[in-house]
DNA sequence: CTCATGTCGCAACCTTTGGTTGCACATAAT
DNA sequence: ATTATGTGCAACCAAAGGTTGCGACATGAG
């Protein structure tokens, strides 16, 4: 049975779980780029948190810099993105398939006890 | 177009992003619910840090305590969960569109430069 | 009834992380 | 050369995950 939650999920979870660094993420795929200084002028935060908060998305992978003159501009890892929609989707699913598992056994338990007539209140 | 990224979507995000909180949706949604201190035992946290994580996937809605006798045993809200995973999947399924746009939009200039037969490396 | 046990809840404290301000340094533009 | 813009580093602050310690309350044994 394939855990839920591996320790493997856990890095890209906490880089994506962050809603300025969704945010970013959104910013740099419409923009096709952008640097510290454009992105916090459509951000709510200073500069400085976005740029650590670009320091986490390179360090998962999830975007990559290219300095430029004296401006450092940013960009969407485009196939590790993939990889993160596919990994959380998955986990997703994961949660899916047990509820209905649980909803499966639910009404398996409730069809036998009608048949045998038990009234297991306890 | 819809936006990624709203605020509605940032308490569900936070209350799944914490990786304690995930491993214990998978433990009640396996064991069919528990209490603060089986939690603990199954987790490499103290009772207390499960109780804090049980208090903030309450308020969040996903789960439910239920005191019986003195133990306070929590069940997992199953179409809670599973609106949560909805939401998540659709954010997931956002940057897809967004990256295959961005896909389709470089393949079209490459086809255009090379029908006009430009060569715009910078 | 009383006592021991097991479960819970609360408060204080530590550490990490998202966020801020302030300053120094580098590169353009005039 | 001077001014303006973009970046990086350091100190500081507040919230969140985690720990320990203690007191309260229900339950089973004597």
């Amino acid at each position: 049975m394939s855990p839920t939650t591996t320790a493997v999920d856990d890095d890209l979870w906490s880089a994506v779980g962050d809603p300025t660094r969704r945010r970013m993420l959104d910013l740099l795929l419409g923009d096709g780029g952008g640097t510290a200084t454009t992105l916090s002028g459509r951000l709510p935060v200073t500069r400085q948190a976005v740029a650590k908060h670009l320091g986490v998305l390179d360090r998962a992978g999830l975007v990559h810099a290219t300095p430029a003159g004296r401006e450092r501009r940013y960009e969407v890892d485009e196939a590790q993105l993939a990889r993160a929609v596919a990994q959380l989707s998955s986990v997703g699913a994961a949660w899916d398939a047990r509820l209905q598992r649980i909803r499966r056994i639910a009404e398996a338990i409730q069809r036998a006890e009608r048949q045998t007539g038990e009234s297991a209140e306890d």
